[in-house]
DNA sequence: GTGAAAGCGCTAACAC
DNA sequence: GTGTTAGCGCTTTCAC
């Protein structure tokens, strides 16, 4: 059978104390190095493994974090996993993955579910409509909840600079010589969606141009196709501009079913990820977008979410990391 | 602070035992019900919310289920998760997802912490060349180890019908009066890329037809480009077939780069996946490829490795789920 | 139908 | 430098 802490002890003549001491490297300097040595020849001999679920009753800490996203399939989700995960494993936490599928009642039982494997905190990405009184049986229990992509007032988040990416992108739009300029926007209760509006818009504003049509999507391919066809068809315009890639495919999808040559007769622009889709080059046509720095995003929403133990402060900041930039491409 | 079974207990009036059986429905049925009730009142007064690390350690089980991956994501892989986590789930068991990122060094890292957490199975898609040692480790401590989408041999897997799929695929292209045919295979050490080859291999062996050409990839969108510019250069071909789409996705590229059209000039296919893609309709030129039914190849290893607890039969048998089936399109 | 008592395996005071 | 002791919070015999 397993072997137990008190085994090995009684192998190397020691009490099960100084083996534990061994183990978590607590006084492992002032303490005789045959001793030492015994107890991790026992070790070996034993192939003694420590029980988890011991130590972390004993402890009363488990080390384990929440990680919960919209959508595990969606690749940029999947590099937002990474990016956390690398940081949370290096500092010796395990990462509890879920994934809400965008549904609220889902995301509201893997809270729970991770509020009782006593997550010690939480990264969330929200379906959209948040879910605070779910959220806030995690705070009022002491675990530290942080967003991650998209905000909600009263929570601290880790973002993308949304809002200025998507005035840059308004700009190289504008500069490009566009001027009868559609958007298609994402869903009006997710933060991302209002920002790159926002921003794209206040790139117009400043030039005095408006936009042609405003039309509300939900960041889904079909949805793109919709929107953009209803454009297409009502009004003359010389671009599209989708607040993420997937819509974006649906506005190439739409163009190439009205007829409508990229980027001869009309430019297409997304926002968002396409840029790590491995076999984004292959797209015809390529796709104008902005790049979004999920991995460093998520790095550093862990490490935020990490340091918040030691310094509450940190939780309560709300960060915007650089190195978004305009991919250009083919259809400008 | 938080309440224990104990303080349950207490505002009860009952001994801690009885909560117990209250909280795991032991003898719900022959228990006084205003005992119960006054157990339950306490229960939500007191917010109480048992400790997993705790339960656990008494009961000398995690409930929980390792999920490593090579690659989180590739979408394949994020569905396969999809389809174990859900039976997890729906059984009561936690799932421990991981990413090897085709490392095999990191796979054995994640292998050792799923036992160090003391999981109680664990579904392997394995990077490839198999680390058996680290596998052993875990089968030596009982904790049960199912392969799932690839094969090595001496351990249990769920598995598609590659082989089976991929005759029907020749015999597809065959069919469609194709004779020069290359085939872009994937890694040696990878069961399902050996599978697709051989089953091919059948389909061109029973019509007397040989290929002309084999190339081998890795897999990825850059092999595939690699292994179709050689081809193209050197040997005049009606159609490429390769083992995945990523790789198809490669070849069509070359082809567009040779100044080759697809499907006028040679016809291209795939292998996975692709139906699976959310703008897959988009790519142009659509592709043809088999689709395979990862989904409920996850959710039957998941269902085979929790039913081999009852049943150690289950675990070593080998199953190959049906469902796989070809979807055509434009580059036939 | 309910309670008392023991103990899962570990760690951290505190003692010496 | 190492050991003794207590106890983390829960479940499960075994009583009655």
């Amino acid at each position: 059978m397993r072997a137990t802490i008190r085994e090995v002890a009684e192998r190397a003549g020691v009490a099960p104390c100084t083996v534990s001491r061994v183990l978590n490297g607590h006084d492992a300097d002032h303490m005789r190095p045959e001793t030492k040595e015994r107890i991790l020849a026992s070790i070996r001999e034993l192939d003694y493994r420590p029980v988890k679920a011991a130590q972390r009753l004993r402890r009363q800490r488990t080390h384990a974090l929440g990680i919960l996203v919209p959508d595990i399939t969606n690749l940029y989700f999947a590099l937002l996993i990474r990016g956390i995960e690398s940081v949370a494993s290096e500092r010796g936490f395990t990462s509890l993955i879920c994934d809400s599928s965008h549904d609220p009642r889902r995301e509201a039982r893997y809270l729970d579910m991770l509020l009782a494997e006593d997550a010690e905190g939480v990264l969330l990405v929200p379906t959209g409509r948040v879910n605070v009184s779910a959220v806030e049986r995690l705070t009022a229990r002491d675990v530290r909840v942080m967003l991650v992509d998209r905000r909600i007032e009263g929570f601290p988040v880790v973002e993308a600079d949304n809002r200025g990416a998507s005035r840059a992108l308004g700009e190289h739009i504008l500069g490009l010589g566009y001027r009868r300029v559609a958007y298609i926007s994402g869903p009006a209760e997710v933060s991302t969606a209002e920002d790159r509006l926002g921003g794209f818009r206040d790139a117009f504003d400043a030039a005095g141009v408006r936009f042609v049509a405003v039309e509300r999507g939900a960041f889904t391919f079909e949805s793109g196709f919709d929107a953009a066809r209803k454009i297409l068809r009502k009004e003359k315009v010389d671009a599209v501009v989708a607040a993420n890639d997937l819509m974006a495919f649906g506005v190439l999808r739409a163009a190439e079913e009205e007829g409508l040559a990229v980027p001869g007769d009309i430019g297409v622009a997304g926002f968002d990820h396409v840029p790590h889709v491995p076999y984004a080059t292959f797209l015809r046509p390529e796709l104008t977008t902005v790049d979004v720095p999920v991995d460093e995003m998520g790095r550093e929403a862990a490490r935020r979410l990490l340091a918040g133990a030691d310094d509450p402060l940190k939780l309560a900041t709300r960060l915007v990391p650089g190195g978004t930039c305009i991919a250009r491409r083919r259809t400008e």
